[in-house]
DNA sequence: GATCTATGTAAGATAGTGCTTACATACTCG
DNA sequence: CGAGTATGTAAGCACTATCTTACATAGATC
């Protein structure tokens, strides 16, 4: 998961994951979308694509084509999920879990150790 | 975005983030979720992530309170979106917006330079 | 005001990224 | 087979990240 959202957070490799949402594309063809990086430079960053498993490539004769691999994304997904999710929301699930959220311990740690400032 | 992805791909820096994500902490309070790790070391990580706009501080006396900013990974879920949108919906949203998805122009071109073997 | 407590910053070691150019590999086609 | 095409890899370099330890600063407290 860190691999996957470390790729994700460069520029180059963002386009490339647009380019290759829908389509399958040759790397040649992928390169030519950045005609101020060298094709290496490009290719690099498909290497590092395919190893944090957000491509899949497949070998197409002399060429070999690249595809977004939807699984790669799903840890990451899930973690901006858990953010977004509303307090109650993560509440709930925890009780049916039958668990208690991991959070709320140092709820009450921190309010016994916060002044008044902080009780909104 | 580059930068709130960045922050956001150390595991420790979003343990941070769920930490503070309902609740207002303090630096020292934060450290002590990390005993691996020395003080200035999350100290630092903090400071990535209020730079990046993920966390925003608030001076309360002696110490320092971090909480989740949630402006701050807007972007990043909105790229997430973007990819786990279907591509009619994609269409569609273009068509409304009387423009031509840039992808499109891509697809035609990368037609015509497919094989037989890439029509699926 | 002296001292304690909470926290940030500086400096430096080590490792990792992201380019570039030069080279290697392998399929294709005449 | 030999030239051409598509693509990956190696080496090297500049820059950035992430720790650590030592130090600086500032509010709290007695």
């Amino acid at each position: 998961m860190d691999e996957a959202l470390r790729a994700v957070a460069d520029p180059t490799r963002r386009a490339i994951l647009r380019l290759v949402r829908d389509d399958e594309l040759a790397a040649g063809v992928i390169a030519g979308h950045f005609p101020s990086m060298s094709r290496p430079a490009v290719s690099q960053h498909l290497r590092v694509l395919t190893d944090s498993g957000l491509v899949e490539v497949r070998p197409d004769g002399n060429r070999r084509l690249y595809r977004w691999r939807r699984e790669g994304l799903r840890d990451a997904t899930a973690f901006l999920d858990e953010m977004w999710s509303d307090r109650l929301a993560r509440l709930k699930a925890a009780a049916e879990r039958e668990e208690w959220p991991e959070r709320t311990r140092s709820e009450r740690t921190s309010r016994r150790q916060q002044r008044k400032e902080t009780s909104k």
